[in-house]
RNA sequence: GACUACGUAGCUCAGCAGGUAGAGCACAUCCCUUUUAAGGAUGGGGUCCUGGGUUCGAAUCCCAGCGUGGUCACCA
């Protein structure tokens, strides 16, 4: 394995802390009675307050002078600084935990358990004085150094990459981040309260589902060994929750990890996560002054207020929001009222728009097309769009008063949707019919038409009752709520392609060569990190790179023969 | 998938009329008992993403690949 020069100093700090006698890493309850945020509220001089506090977390800073240093600690809420004094922690003629332990063995990012009391600086800054400390964990790695001064940050850890694939260190450095994820969870604790209170039941549905179905969407294969059968990661839970509704519950609700096998991009994750509620007795029109209701209060719960910050934009979510039914909007976005028009007079409108389509696309699809290009983005307030064409959604109701139309609506929210709701589809013989329509898409090779659920038929033929559904994005909401411009900000982990580790030889591998072992260093150093590499290599090549690198460390052992450098390679010493 | 930008020290970045690799922070050594993004001095640290090509010579120019971001396409 390589080491940076920092990581060698590191571990070598550690086994002088094993020769202490000090365990690096040990184990224990660690009482901890106060909390950084919580005495920088709190703490006012001669209030007689923190006294006698413990604290555990990440040394983030630290400035030494001499025998005194200041130290910034971080806990999970934020940081405080802490004062160090050698003769305080060294009371006696051994001033070693002070010289050596703290200043030269402890780092930045290593863990440590505090006492003190807390006094306030001639700065004015709110400071634990410390009377004694403990090391709980060793860190063998550099943590990014973030400095920050009134509201500046100075060298910001902000490589995306780095960010996503070592989500620790961005959490550890950057505070925004674990908000993010604080408001996030605030947000669905919001979510679950308030469908709690109205007496729904959350519910677990199979993640692993032999037919994958209520949306359209290419999903994750996967194989059951003992079933000998196929098995897809869930798109969607709607047909399940629907198979409850008509076992007679009459709120259920379930918050779903999905998986679809689609591009990535600031909008898509692979896997993501929905809400999905469906309420008996009820319909789309009910279910709109539900969404209403819960979002706002989502917003007032994790902001205090309704209007939230997006982007450019102050989002208000204060009920009522506005209602367009689909057409509506178009005419409001185009001046065009496409109402009464026909396939032909739909391709003339959309062309003299702009707007791109093909020949495949049949009525619902070029609605649909002109809606997301005239009319989504431009819908920044939390806008209900009521009323869409039946091709696009096989599993919606039939509009009670409107042909051609479905009893559904989406919410647009900053030009984007953040929840899809209809009156279910209750009858058999209609979801039966709308399956095959889906089946014909399918055998016209669209990827992401729908199969037919025999199950989930069945299920319809013993009868559902009138039922209200939503499902509602969660990743999105998080996004809009917490001003993140991509839903990786909002995802801890999100997907990335699998990091590329180098392949490093072991020094039994080199030796094994015929290598001494105070050259293997060196070899990988000059890029011969695999022994496979370091076998192509030229050898005249390679035996003029390990004079100069000899030279440059000055180092003290001969120079192997060009025949020794051969026989490395497994030439023939010619 | 297409286009585009980027990939240099642990971190943030400079260097690109091709000529021996730079800064700040971090790190090390020494001096400093209330400092604060950075006290002072000195010093160490690089497969300049990978592989080819052009060239006497490539971090720099060209090609390919890998990774990441952005835009577009796709994704109701």
């Amino acid at each position: 394995m390589h080491l940076s020069e920092q990581e060698i100093i590191r571990r070598n700090a550690l086994q002088e802390l094993i020769n202490l006698g000090i365990d690096p890493y040990p184990t224990g309850v660690f009482p901890v009675n106060a909390s950084t945020t919580e005495i920088l509220t709190n703490y006012k001089a001669g209030s007689g307050l923190y006294e006698d506090i413990s604290l555990a977390g990440r040394i983030m800073g630290r400035r030494i002078m001499g025998a005194a240093a200041f130290v910034e600690l971080q806990d999970a809420f934020g940081r405080i600084q802490l004062y160090i004094k050698r003769d305080d922690i060294c009371p006696g003629e051994d001033k070693s935990l002070y010289n050596t332990v703290f200043k030269k063995l402890l780092d930045i990012g290593d863990i440590v358990w505090i006492r003190g009391y807390v006094f306030i600086t001639q700065m004015g800054e709110t400071t634990i004085h410390v009377k004694e400390f403990k090391l709980l964990a060793k860190s063998l790695r550099p943590l990014p150094v973030v400095k920050e001064k009134d509201d500046k940050v100075f060298d910001a850890f902000m490589d995306p990459e780095q960010r996503y694939r070592q989500r620790y260190v961005d959490l550890i450095v950057n505070p925004w981040v674990r908000d993010i994820f604080i408001k996030r969870t605030r947000m669905v604790n919001s979510m679950r309260e308030f469908l709690n209170a109205r007496g729904y039941l959350e519910v677990e549905t199979p993640i692993l589902q032999p037919l994958y179905g209520g949306a359209a969407a290419r999903p994750f294969k996967t194989y059951h060994n003992a079933l000998d059968t196929t098995l897809y990661l869930r798109i969607a839970n709607e047909l399940y929750l629907k198979r409850l509704i008509v076992g007679g519950f009459d709120g259920v609700y379930e918050f779903s990890k999905d998986f679809r096998n689609e591009g990535m991009d600031r909008f898509h994750n692979p896997e993501f996560t929905q809400m999905e509620l469906y309420v008996a007795y009820k319909d789309y029109y009910w279910m709109m002054d539900l969404v209403e209701q819960m979002v706002e209060k989502i917003a007032l719960d994790i902001h205090g207020t309704t209007q939230v910050k997006v982007g450019e934009h102050l989002i208000d979510f204060q009920r009522p929001w506005k209602r367009f039914t689909m057409f509506e909007a178009i005419e409001h976005f185009t001046g065009i009222d496409i109402s009464e028009m026909d396939e032909k007079q739909l391709r003339e409108v959309a062309s003299q728009l702009g707007v791109e389509i093909d020949d495949t696309m049949g009525k619902g699809k070029i609605i649909d097309e002109i809606f997301g290009e005239k009319c989504e983005p431009y819908l920044i307030q939390p806008t209900f769009i009521t009323d869409y064409p039946i091709e696009m959604s096989p599993l919606a109701h039939k509009h009670r008063s409107k042909p051609g139309l479905v009893e559904r609506f989406e919410a647009i929210c900053n030009g984007k949707e953040i929840c899809n709701a209809f009156s279910e589809l209750n009858d058999p013989l209609d979801q039966r019919e709308r399956f095959e329509a889906q089946l014909e898409l399918g055998r016209r090779g669209d990827e992401e038409s729908m199969v037919l659920d025999e199950d989930f038929l069945r299920a319809l033929e013993f009868g559902m009752p009138p039922t209200a559904g939503l499902g509602i994005g969660i990743d999105r909401l998080a996004m809009i709520m917490t001003n993140s411009p991509s839903i990786q900000e909002v995802i801890l982990f999100p997907q990335m392609r699998p990091e590329k580790r180098k392949e490093i030889s072991s020094d039994e591998e080199y030796e094994a060569l015929g290598i001494p072992s105070v050259w293997i260093p060196i070899l990988r150093q000059a890029g011969y990190s695999h022994i496979e590499a370091l076998k192509k290599a030229n050898p005249n090549a390679l035996f003029n790179q390990l004079g100069g690198l000899r030279k440059k460390h000055k180092l003290e052992v001969p120079m192997p023969t060009m025949d020794e450098v051969r026989k490395w390679l497994a030439l023939d010493s010619a």
